[in-house]
DNA sequence: ATAGAAAACGGACCATGGTCCGTTTCGTCC
DNA sequence: GGACGAAACGGACCATGGTCCGTTTTCTAT
């Protein structure tokens, strides 16, 4: 029988083959432990491939580039993260109101934005930007607005919400203008508060 | 006499020795006529250096680093629109009531930020943050927030409008998401309109 | 004018991200 | 199991940003 395809089920971008998976996942191990004891900006890609035991070429056959494979060392730090926000305890997971979790999601968000800081800034584009955990914060603050009974552009507010929690941002306040972060994070719920208008508690 | 320096005037940095002055001068003018001509990527430090008719090591002494150059080159581009800004007709520059020109500076800083969008995001940190560039926006967007009697941080309200016209955010929002520069803006208005409250006028 | 120190110069050199292409491995079909 | 095409491999190679240090220019003081 020629037509293997019998069920034409998912028909999801082609499988990748037995030696291509095998190596980037050597790859993804070992760009994580270099990165955590060196440092991001310590770590070379030619350092990557040796430590993961395959040429160069294929390092970027398999992430495009230093950015591509610092974005996936990214995603794997954020899973954690992104599990509590789904299904965690509330505040900052399911079941608390709508006001008390998008205030939880602030003050975490920053946390985790700046522990992962350097990776961030590593991926560059690939990271922040058209990565499932950015589609997923997004759609998170939509979500929230919607709930709280906000009218108007949600994704444009959604972005405006998230867009002073980014990398060069924070980097500004924190350590051009030497705002201390709490002070950041109050001015964060602040902003929260404006956009979200009458549906807001009363202070 | 040995004390040269006779009256203490503006005791600035130290001045610049005259073959210092002049390669900066051959060299930014070098930069912006490769910038334009090939574009902001296609531009290599060796090209710069020769079409100055300097050696390579003089570019890094006087820029540091190609976004040192870029920040620079960028810097001379703006300059036309803060001078626009500060002493232009209305209702971008002085004269108009504030709430108009916060509308009016939200529309003309989209646009300058996409025209130079290569530019800036070649410039990096060097470019938005910390240049004077910077400072003169971020003082503009308070003064005009105090103007309207906005209550609270006032420096972080000004960056959170800010955020936004960022070049990572409007990337994202024009080419990932696909939006038309209009809703953008409208929805820069939006916020704005959020975060000043009761002192906007009525739509 | 001259000497001496400080600053600037220039281009060979280095590090590293990224590409290319001849060789090897994998999966499939008979 | 063998043959064959497709995909993956690997490491030499390239481009380019950035550094280093011996040489040259400028400035100041006498």
């Amino acid at each position: 029988m020629s037509e293997h395809q019998l069920l034409p089920l998912l028909t999801g971008p082609p499988p990748e083959r037995r030696d291509a998976a095998r190596n980037r996942e050597a790859l993804l191990v070992a760009a994580r432990e270099l990165v955590e004891r060196d440092g991001v900006q310590a770590v070379t890609m030619d350092a990557v491939a040796a430590a993961a035991g395959v040429g160069k070429g294929t390092v970027f056959r398999r992430f495009r580039s230093k950015e591509g494979l610092m974005a996936a060392v990214l995603d794997h730090s954020e899973t954690e993260w992104q599990r509590l926000l789904l299904f965690g305890p509330p505040p900052l997971g399911p079941g608390a109101p709508p006001w008390e979790r998008l205030v939880a999601f602030g003050r975490s968000r920053l946390e985790t934005t700046l522990l992962h800081a350097d990776l961030i800034r590593a991926a560059g584009a690939a990271g922040t930007r058209s990565s499932a955990a950015y589609s997923l914060v997004a759609m998170h603050v939509r979500y929230l607005l919607a709930e709280l009974g906000v009218t108007g552009d949600l994704p444009l507010l959604a972005t405006a919400l998230l867009a002073p929690m980014e990398i060069p941002i924070l980097d500004q306040q924190l350590h051009n203008d030497g705002f201390p972060i709490d002070r950041v994070h109050a001015g964060w719920v602040d902003l929260a508060r404006r956009i979200v208008g009458d549906a807001a508690p009363p202070r």
